[in-house]
DNA sequence: CGGCATCCCCCGAGATACTG
DNA sequence: CAGTATCTCGGGGGATGCCG
């Protein structure tokens, strides 16, 4: 493993158990990644930036890579020409997926009735 | 209301309905101060204070503003001297708890398995 | 195609001091 | 007791350019 996970998450800030989760997932686009993951399989680079338009090629590659260092997905490089490299939850990574639900769910419900009341949001996956 | 919600979450850089769950708690003491709560139910200023020992004023009272505004928990004042300031879960804070106990299960087990396998790491609320 | 290397900016958050 | 008011700094994250 290239990172080790201590290197990232400074144990001694951490308060609670709830609080790895949240290291684990609190990046910026981590989110949406396992989410894409989750729900449609295996993915390529290349899928995962039209899938999410306004990342940049740096935050795509810096996500995957603490992902994959916290064992929530595994990248396989095809040693093809052009590249071809995909990215695949690990048990880890599927076994978040309930928690992601719940998320889903309680800030749907809590957007629909305190952030946009009236004014309506649509289209968010 | 003092801030507006609109003010702190920035809705176009809201990819999908987790992101807003992760918005509301992710800041870097609301996981802590929501589950005092949502576990003793309501306290004082003080007391969080003695709870979390490494929390500073500053960052008690910024954290404790901003799960307000969002509708999390209520402050309620009483008008004594010295001054006496209670707070206490919504039932959007308490709708959250569910959720913070899955992070916390998942936290657990990530932690014992691929954190802290061998070394050991006690003492998380 | 799928990266890595730089430069740069903003703001989250700590330390410290003061107050009704 | 329960806060405000400043000052400061590190790093998360954007933009851009080069590479195998």
């Amino acid at each position: 493993m290239a990172t080790e996970i201590k290197d990232r998450i400074n144990l001694k800030e951490i308060n609670c158990e709830k609080e790895l989760t949240l290291a684990v997932i609190g990046g910026k686009w981590k989110l949406i990644i396992l989410w894409h993951l989750g729900m449609d399989g295996t993915k390529r680079f290349g899928e995962l930036k039209k899938l999410i338009p306004h990342i940049t090629q740096k935050m795509l590659t810096n996500q995957l890579r603490e992902l994959e260092d916290d064992q929530l997905i595994s990248r396989k490089v095809y040693p093809e020409v052009p590249p071809r490299v995909e990215y695949t939850l690990t048990e880890y990574g599927q076994s978040l997926m309930p928690v992601l639900r719940m998320m889903y769910d309680w800030g749907k419900n809590y957007g629909e009735k305190v952030i946009w009341k009236d004014a309506g949001r649509p289209s968010l996956i």
